[in-house]
DNA sequence: CCTATTTTGGATAAAAGAGTCTCAATAACT
DNA sequence: AGTTATTGAGACTCTTTTATCCAAAATAGG
């Protein structure tokens, strides 16, 4: 798997975020159920996008986490170092420690090009960018569930 | 991680084969202490390549496994499919069951392409092309273990 | 001040991946 | 025939990931 099932989580409940951004804070119970995640489990992922500064949090009623930027401003890889860190875009294919330029596999050079296509890609791709083309035509963010039913009420 | 450690190690013992691919019967033992991996674990993962037909193997004195093919007629894919099955090149970024060009996530044409890279990366490079790259730059197949004091003995 | 709602954080449990061990089966050599 | 070298197959353990549960802290509203 690319990436782990915690990160995928916290995209998707990014993106959730992101599409309804209007400032408000929204409870995790809310996302958890929309999105058909675990409470308890996105609890705590959530909590780590919290504390790399992504997400902020408020407790007490009408609490919830909300993102601290815009969804302009956010890229995938973003989330994905936040969750996952950056071995995706580090390690060797290989596995060897310390492949790199300067003591290379034999699969450096090949597997170097590809993950930067996937290091681009994660760069290049904001929360909006996927939130705009996911409302405009009603794509998936759960099993079942299209942009637009996840978001009424 | 984009592959197993399972697959990985599957990888590195399939060029060990292919670098000393004189049509000899090698013993796993000697693979495993050369490559630096766990005889057991080994053990384990060549026999799902021998199940799958990438190796074949003799058992007793003079035992071991080889190639069943040319290393040249060998692709990455190949042993990755075997061992990883095809995950990688089929799920989805966001984890969606049946995420595909029917009923795609907001990530889906992104990750098509991204992935498709890895596809045709691990596709189009032969066992033996890193063989001869390897044995040519004196790289690395082990932590500290270049192609030249691999095969001596 | 009290209660209900919500995040925080830690403990625990279940599932999957990684790694180890043992014994049986096969084959070569003496 | 007996001994040794080797793969095959299954049980078992350890670690990491995934998931669940519970009590504590914060906050809004009555």
């Amino acid at each position: 798997m690319l990436l782990s099932k915690s990160c995928v989580y916290g995209l998707r409940a990014s993106l959730y975020l992101a599409a309804r951004n209007q400032g408000e804070f929204i409870p995790i119970r809310t996302m958890s159920d929309k999105l058909e995640i675990s409470f308890h489990f996105l609890t705590k992922i959530l909590q780590q996008l919290t504390a790399e500064g992504i997400l902020e949090s408020f407790k007490g009623p009408n609490g919830g986490v909300r993102l601290t930027r815009e969804g302009t401003e956010i890229q995938l890889i973003d989330i994905v170092l936040a969750i996952d860190g950056s071995q995706l875009l580090t390690e060797c294919a290989l596995g060897l420690p310390g492949c790199g330029v300067k003591n290379p596999c034999p699969l450096h050079d090949k597997w170097a090009e590809t993950r930067d296509a996937i290091h681009e890609m994660l760069e290049k791709t904001t929360l909006t960018e996927l939130v705009q083309k996911g409302k405009a035509e009603n794509l998936r963010l759960t099993t079942d569930g299209g942009f637009d039913i996840l978001f009424d009420n």
